[in-house]
DNA sequence: AGTGCGGCCTGTCCGC
DNA sequence: TGCGGACAGGCCGCAC
């Protein structure tokens, strides 16, 4: 499940291989995914050259002189750099052929990711243009959550997971940093203190932080490798652990579903 | 505007 | 052991 750390992990691991590299071919295997992908991101797209690729939240963009390449890794997506030669599997949606004989293949089994095709600033696109901030940018503050905060009814799990107000707090992040802030994920948006919310802030940035750390151990794989960051390696402290102790006072975590998601927390360490 | 929720998919896990 | 069904998950887009 990419969540923002697998998702800088790929951008990070990908750029060396394809930045600057022409764009020789585009193979469309399945062009079924959230959004099908379109016969003019295969003819407009060919041909150009990969000026950078850049993460905005949870989409990965590659931008070239005269449009842009968005995609979103979905919640089991990933992208390899691949000789074009190694036989497609299972799943794999499309190839980006470069003239180095490098591939960018995009494989997503449950094609809840999507790759579009635009020729307007990425930015404008209305997938991306009520974004909030990144939650590593200088105006992402405890201040910041507090002021967009007030009056809002819902939980401040939801809150933090609202990509309008800061992008890329997934649901296994949001359980995890207010566990380390000490915060009920339950308790209304509108009614947490500022100090509260700095303290929420930092622990989001320290979360997120720890996570790129531990996906960029296995960046080398990103070559003819699996495509995926070893996430699983990482120690969670409270998501996916319902019954178990936490870690911090032994007491058994609680799992609760909060908008539709699961939701973990310690009863005793989160008021 | 804020809130709630259905729907998109398939691999994995659980219970029978 | 095999099978069906529930579940997970990001996030759009609609309804209220």
């Amino acid at each position: 499940m990419p969540e923002l750390p697998e998702v800088e992990t790929t951008c990070k691991g990908i750029a060396p291989h394809i930045s600057g590299q022409r764009i020789n071919n585009i193979i469309l295997r399945n062009p079924n995914l959230r959004y099908p992908i379109t016969e003019e991101f295969q003819s407009q797209a060919t041909g150009l050259i990969v000026d950078q690729v850049e993460r905005r939240a949870k989409y990965i963009l590659l931008r070239t002189s005269s449009g842009t390449i968005i995609i979103h890794l979905g919640m089991s997506g990933n992208l390899r750099v691949v000789s074009p030669a190694t036989p497609p599997l299972k799943h794999d949606h499309v190839d980006i052929v470069f003239a180095n004989d490098l591939c960018l293949r995009f494989h997503d089994p449950r094609r809840f990711g999507c790759i579009i095709w635009t020729t307007d600033n990425p930015g404008d696109h209305k997938l991306l243009k009520d974004l909030g901030v990144e939650p590593f940018d200088p105006t992402f503050t405890g201040n910041h959550c507090f002021v967009r905060s007030r009056g809002r009814k819902t939980t401040i799990k939801q809150f933090i997971m609202d990509g309008r107000i800061v992008v890329g707090v997934g649901n296994i992040y949001a359980s995890e940093a207010l566990f380390l802030a000490g915060i009920d994920p339950r308790r209304p948006a509108g009614g947490v203190s500022k100090i509260r919310y700095e303290r929420l802030a930092g622990t989001i940035q320290s979360v997120l932080k720890e996570a790129i750390a531990s996906g960029g151990t296995t960046l080398r794989d990103f070559v003819n490798g699996d495509g995926k960051p070893g996430y699983f390696q990482q120690c969670l402290r409270v998501y996916g652990r319902a019954g178990e102790p936490c870690r911090a006072c032994g007491n058994a975590i609680n799992q609760q579903v909060l908008g539709q998601r699961a939701s973990y927390f310690c009863r005793r360490c989160q008021v």
